[in-house]
DNA sequence: ACTTTACTCAAATCGGGGTCTTGTCAACCG
DNA sequence: CGGTTGACAAGACCCCGATTTGAGTAAAGT
């Protein structure tokens, strides 16, 4: 029973996952108004009433494509600061990783900037998340931060992290160099903020 | 005739600004959409037609009223970099002055974040706008880096107006503490990259 | 367990009639 | 002349029923 459970849940994991995958994907191609439940259905290969009793109503599915989303989004800009040794080479990669995915990645890009008045025709509840998230990817710079400069002051690290997410956000809101370009730049404020005297 | 031209130009001008001014203020009050060039006319105390004669259409007013309040805008800034001698006093005027009339002012604010995918139902036309205000604002703060920091190698005043610039919009779109901490921190920041030592 | 079918109901969509605004013109006044 | 007034066509906008759509529920089938 153990393991029929185990099994049952898994399986029903691998359902739940296909449809999120599969709402997620409509919404990128048509928007989420345009996306219908039993499109998403149908895409699975499932009937509408086994969408209903997975996520419950559309609103609730949205949710859950906005938080898969989310965590694909944290965990790639966490490997990318880990990846690296080089402070100015990991600011680099993950600044350069989330701009490159913002640019490709609707979703992605309506999640980080739909805080703003921005009213996107796509998830009109994103507004809530995008503060979520940006607090969520500050987190993991604080963390990071502190795994490999724990001799900077909390409170560098704090607005150091701020404004980066902020600039990389801006940036997406508003490129005006390559994408590279601007990675290059910002990642060289990193290392100013992180290696300058603290404010006399 | 000379003095006649003058005169009659000097009090077409007024009218001109007159106009201006009361559309502006009806855009404050209700909206762009919402303001009927009637009420524009009924208000200064001329005629619907005078106005037509002056602006052509009700899109030409409109950017006559980004214009004029680009150019208060810039002023303000302007006066407000040149009004300490310390470079961070200096800055914090500045930024705060902005922060401040982003806050109170609807179109000034408009104006600054509508480059985004942001769709505000005040003046659809301020998505052109808005770049040549950032470009602008740039503009005068590579001026006065140029009077006060001569020593400053050019691409560092760029990048250092470009991110103060976009930083602060940020801070408009999302506030996060109160202006004049904002304010404080961004200043520490210009003093930090205006003094820093350029990159090894 | 999942599918199929059948149903309700709220909200979006559509159409058309009327109104309001813009933009233009010409006649009129100081 | 510079401004006002009144008139007017064209198009935008608004209100309001009629219709359709799609979310959500229930129950029976397999």
């Amino acid at each position: 029973m153990d393991t029929t459970s185990r099994y049952r849940d898994t399986a029903r994991q691998r359902m739940r996952d296909a449809i999120v995958e599969a709402a997620r994907d409509l919404t990128i191609a048509r928007g989420w108004d345009a996306v219908r439940m039993a499109d998403v259905a149908t895409q699975v290969g499932v009937s509408r009433q086994t969408v209903y009793n997975e996520f419950g109503s559309k609103p609730a599915l949205a949710e859950a494509i906005a938080q898969a989303e989310t965590e694909r989004f944290l965990a790639g800009v966490n490997d990318a600061l880990y990846g690296h040794d080089d402070v100015r080479e990991a600011a680099h990669a993950a600044i350069f990783q989330v701009l490159d995915e913002a640019a490709g990645n609707p979703l992605i890009k309506a999640i980080l900037t739909s805080a703003r008045g921005g009213s996107d025709p796509l998830l009109p509840f994103l507004t809530t998340r995008s503060e979520l998230v940006l607090v969520a990817a500050a987190g993991v710079l604080r963390q990071w931060a502190a795994d490999r400069l724990p001799a900077l002051p909390d409170e560098a690290v704090a607005f150091a992290a701020e404004t980066i997410i902020r600039l990389v956000v801006s940036h997406i809101v508003l490129p005006l160099a390559p994408v590279d370009r601007t990675a290059g730049a910002l990642a060289d404020l990193v290392v100013r903020l992180v290696t300058d005297p603290v404010t006399p």
